[in-house]
DNA sequence: CATGTAAATGCGAATTATTCGCAGATGTCA
DNA sequence: TGACATCTGCGAATAATTCGCATTTACATG
């Protein structure tokens, strides 16, 4: 169930506070994408959205994303042969697993990956702005 | 410089155990491939590889790059903004961290990420096929 | 609240990377 | 030396994403 878009004033704030107008459409794109426990891609954003506010388009939604993305709100999640998908910046960082049978996507709890990655980063003389992990698997 | 083809039957031979038939466009694409250091994308292979042997279509590039990673013997690194690259299947691990600024891609040596990831894919139950990290970072 | 203005939107066309279909060429193996 | 499955080039087709532009709209300011 979706939350009627007059109780969400988070995201709105959210949004001014990154600076950005907050539109009927940026509002229905951020519901959905905070309320939504799987990392939908372009096209699932665009469906849902419209759901709630038939005006939304696709261009919409990619510009929105992309604007998020920028604002470090959303993470991109690049894939190797799909649409990429996209989901709220987390509170506690974690990486993600692709069932390479059944195509599902798993995230990776914990924050050990993250914390190596920053030491490796800082001992070639970098500091991280993202970083981001996919792993191919198969179930044992 | 790029070694004559006849010089190279390592490249030939890698083709064959693979099963694949060694074509004049597969050997110019392995060779280049093999001889560079960076991580070309499919224009740049295609650009040199045409210098080699002017038959080449791009196509063909791109099903030999799709066939050689199905084989093993080249990893496709995906970026977040900009055509896949590629690289031999290197014999000792490593990942990459593109510096946001220059766009350099750095290779990370060493193998701790890697044991990491399978570490943590096992305790999830899943055992790795391939896992690609990308860091984006900035120069301190 | 009226309103000026930059920012955001929808639409459809354009771009970019990649794949496909097909007819002809060519490795490989008997 | 065939036979034939595999490859190839070509150009057209797709799929994902971006762009141009005319119109609308959020919101700061008076």
């Amino acid at each position: 169930m979706v939350t009627a878009l007059e109780n969400d004033p988070d995201y709105r704030q959210l949004l001014r506070d990154a600076g950005l107008r907050v539109t009927p459409q940026r509002a229905s794109i951020v519901t959905i994408l905070s309320e939504t426990d799987d990392h939908p891609n372009v096209e699932d954003l665009y469906e849902k959205a419209r759901a709630l506010d038939d005006t939304v388009s696709v261009a919409t939604v990619y510009r929105t994303m992309s604007v998020l993305e920028n604002a470090g709100l959303v993470r991109k999640l690049v894939m190797d042969d799909a649409p990429a998908r996209y989901e709220m910046t987390p509170p506690t960082d974690h990486d993600h697993l692709v069932d390479v049978d059944s195509g599902d996507l798993v995230e990776i709890p914990g924050t050990e990956i993250a914390e190596l990655m920053g030491r490796v980063a800082a001992e070639l003389g970098y500091q991280i702005v993202s970083h981001h992990t996919v792993i191919r698997a198969r179930k044992t």
